[in-house]
DNA sequence: TAAAAATATGTAAATTCATGCAAAATTCCT
DNA sequence: AGGAATTTTGCATGAATTTACATATTTTTA
């Protein structure tokens, strides 16, 4: 294994978990404990990363919801987010929401894909930034204070304006009978135009949300392409899902 | 579990709540009481809490200027807040840049202050966004990676469409000749669009940046209406700066 | 004032680290 | 392709750090 391979590796663990343990990385990379000490005191020396007692950390929080805070089924998310980057392709235009598991998303991009990300997110936004070759682009408006993304007719406005390959995006309730919904007007109205305005649309849930519904519809399932869960598409808890038709599990 | 990590999570717990018990830590972190201890003492050491019997605190509840964050200057980056803010009456529509010292004007808006906030940085309108009574809206764009700042047409072209009362921008020179100076095509071009969509323009920098000259030109110190540094006006630092015509020292 | 709680100090075990050196791998040059 | 130069790696050694426990002291509380 090369040196360089070695300290993309470092650093995107660090990336993703704020943190590294040298015994870790001497089990992951099968090197010697000195090689990776050799390997962090490098990526010290060149800024990028901090050196402590055990291994290294993350140098500065980029966006403030990173790392001590505790995300909700995090692992789950973690999965969800794996599996969401396999529709991913160089050169598409895709559309970002926000929240948790998009984040994750966001985070765990591979650095040699390439691509144009749209979002309505700032969070999302940042942590896109963090990937050298994913070009972002803010659709900006009023920023809702309960959700942290932008709303408004400015937003629906530049939505209607492009037009997406693939698009991403969370929800609060999915069921079968009800399709997507959510609790907020202003934000089903954001996805609502999000989703007219791409080819594809993904939706990423946990399978706790499976079967619950919230108060505004945002549209029926059979709009969505593609659903994404923890879980395995032949899980008997999503089996009402996977029909003949759209939506496809994954 | 890391050294660092612990402390990072401790100053999370006092910045959240103001204060923490040993033993609260104890259990949250599964280590010894000792251990606790001993990071309680070296954060002390650090100037970065307050240790008192049980526990600790937040230093920033009896001392308000002692930030943990590792920005450069942050304690003239905070005057120079506090200075800015009085600039800032309800009902105004304001526009701000991105940058450390403008996070923390946008950090430290009183809560009873309400007004509409425009800002072309994700990190700024998130700060903004904590504040019960700002209206955020961001405005879009293309993300440039090196500043974190929302750059393009269409940043111009939204600019354009609104008239601000006051705009607060950083800046990289500043100097009598060269006026207001940056090294970015993209920034400052949208710095530019900002400045000439706003009635009153006010420049936040530390007295460093005086006298220093970048690659592209902004504008002429002329144009601008306030000048904000951490010094007292009268300081003979500035004294070339302030004449009789804009801008004024504050 | 006495009991309880919190703190300080010392010690030993375990882990981690820095350094020097030789073997192995890689790169460079002809 | 072949060999020299350079870089990289693993190992050995001793030093340094970190941690939990035991014990003594101080502070708080009833």
């Amino acid at each position: 294994m090369l040196k360089e391979e070695r300290h993309k590796i470092i650093l995107r663990e660090i990336n993703l978990h704020n943190k590294v343990l040298s015994t870790d990385l001497r089990d992951q990379l099968t090197v010697s404990e000195d090689t990776i000490r050799r390997d962090l005191n490098e990526l010290a020396d060149l800024g990028l990363i901090l050196k402590v007692h055990g291994g290294a950390m993350s140098k500065t929080f980029h966006y403030p919801f990173n790392g001590q805070n505790q995300v909700y089924a995090l692992q789950a998310k973690q999965v969800i987010a794996d599996k969401t980057i396999n529709l991913l392709k160089s050169d598409m235009l895709i559309l970002m929401e926000g929240g948790t598991t998009i984040m994750e998303i966001a985070k765990r991009i591979p650095e040699d894909l390439s691509a144009t990300i749209f979002t309505v997110s700032p969070h999302t936004a940042l942590a896109l930034a963090e990937h050298e070759n994913i070009q972002v682009i803010t659709i900006g408006g009023k920023l809702s204070k309960n959700y942290n993304i932008h709303t408004g007719a400015s937003v629906i406005n530049e939505l209607n304006n492009i037009k997406i390959d693939l698009c991403i995006i969370g929800t609060n309730g999915i069921s079968l009978n009800e399709g997507l919904t959510d609790s907020d007007w202003e934000v089903v109205h954001v996805i609502k135009a999000m989703i007219s305005n791409s080819k594809k649309t993904a939706v990423v849930s946990i399978a706790e949300k499976f079967n619950s519904v919230q108060k505004i519809k945002i549209c029926d399932l059979s709009v969505i392409d593609y659903i994404i869960t923890e879980l395995h598409p032949e899980n008997p808890v999503l089996s009402a899902y996977g029909g003949r038709e759209k939506p496809y599990l994954l």
